[in-house]
DNA sequence: GTGGTCTAGACCACT
DNA sequence: GTGGTCTAGACCACT
């Protein structure tokens, strides 16, 4: 699993783990019965007090898309709600929306945009590449 | 003034007033010594608590973005500090690399990415010019 | 750390809270890295509204006099600003002008003027000894 | 009669005033039947607002110490009530303490104080003398 | 009308 | 527990 938070985000930090997980789980980078990392040690990867993480993983049980052994571990449930994929994107939708609205105020074209947008992905490439060879990754 | 609140977003909404007066007064959208709508208005305009505004006008002004006059009213900085342009772009970019992650996550390309972003600038442009004929532009 | 408020005061009491804050932490009575009292205690503390204290560790954030750790507490900053002492002193001074000045109206003699100060030093030391050992220091 | 501001201050404008005229009066600096100047010219002289002066004039009219004749002008009432006197007093003494805990705060010492106080008394004297030439004394 | 201060109280995010 | 955001509403100060 890859998380990775920004912590100067107006975005609260449980909110970029959900998200990311969700996007993750939805878009079956991996599937059903996929064992998550324990809280303590997801915590410890991404710099996050415990609790962070533990409000994170029963948010997400409560959606449906997290199982919690007890014991044992959190696992990416059976049958994850499927409807979750929508929100996801429309959620997405909705805020790209906004940073593109505040990009605009700020005089950025469109081109300019489209060069960030590719810009970004080339990094998260990047990024993930990299992690994948260090504990942030798990 | 333009401002465009997204009540569900998991931005705070003062964060997001500030971020879109800061950006339009960065690019020059409106210059030194225009004058805001007073607290009062704005927070009818958007529907959000007096409070909140007085409490953006209050950050803005401590960043030396503002300037308030008792009595008369708030307004763009002689001298507004040019350094804040540097952070509010930084930031963008910021919050945009980590919304293409999660696009990625969930499994959209280049391409629709783009394809999104064009989307969100005709809509914005749209919105927009309704605004102007509404009162929730001032 | 030791506040005192005069509720009866035209000064507001934000402002006299901050002063104090301030003069405190100038003098280095408290250096960086002290911890002060959360907003509730001291709000419970001295009698006033939450809000209150958090407006005023807000401004001097602002000022980068304080730092606000999320769900740990504000503390002194690493290197406070020097630049406030001087408007420190400067304030205080106006301050003391303006006093005077309605004390020679009132006809009190110079004389007259340094007996009060006097007496102001020795109650203040006496209050402070007093409120050491009380819930309103801390 | 000499009014002086200090548009920096905590202490708000009106109060300012009306804490000057009331000293004065009470000193007999200008005695019962001292016509005042007109809310007008005292609100040119000192740069504020008429408003404020007015509800200065008000105020203190509500207090017996003024006497306002319509058509005619503002003057010292007949019979000032003497209680002013004493409260006028232990209100300075109640700031002037708070301001010598501040300056206490602040590392000042007994000396520096007086040093202080008689600087202020030097020049409360001058302005004074001087101002008794310009328009802003009246 | 415009900004400023303060209270009371609810609910959220992070340690 | 500690800080953060927001609402509703009262009252004050200045133009």
């Amino acid at each position: 699993m890859f998380i990775r938070i920004e912590k100067a985000s107006a975005v609260p930090i449980s909110r970029q783990i959900a998200d990311q997980i969700r996007a993750q789980a939805m878009a079956r980078t991996f599937g059903p019965g996929y064992k998550l990392p324990s809280v303590r040690q997801l915590a410890r990867d991404i710099g996050v007090n415990q609790n962070t993480v533990l409000h994170v993983y029963e948010r997400l049980t409560g959606e449906g898309l997290l199982e919690r052994r007890h014991g044992d571990g959190t696992y990416i449930s059976d049958s994850p709600p499927t409807h979750l994929l929508d929100r996801e994107r429309d959620q997405l939708a909705g805020e790209l929306e906004q940073l593109v609205r505040r990009a605009r105020m700020l005089g950025l074209t469109r081109e300019q945009l489209h060069e960030i947008i590719d810009k970004a992905i080339t990094e998260s490439l990047q990024n993930q590449s990299t992690a994948h060879d260090q504990e942030i990754s798990s």
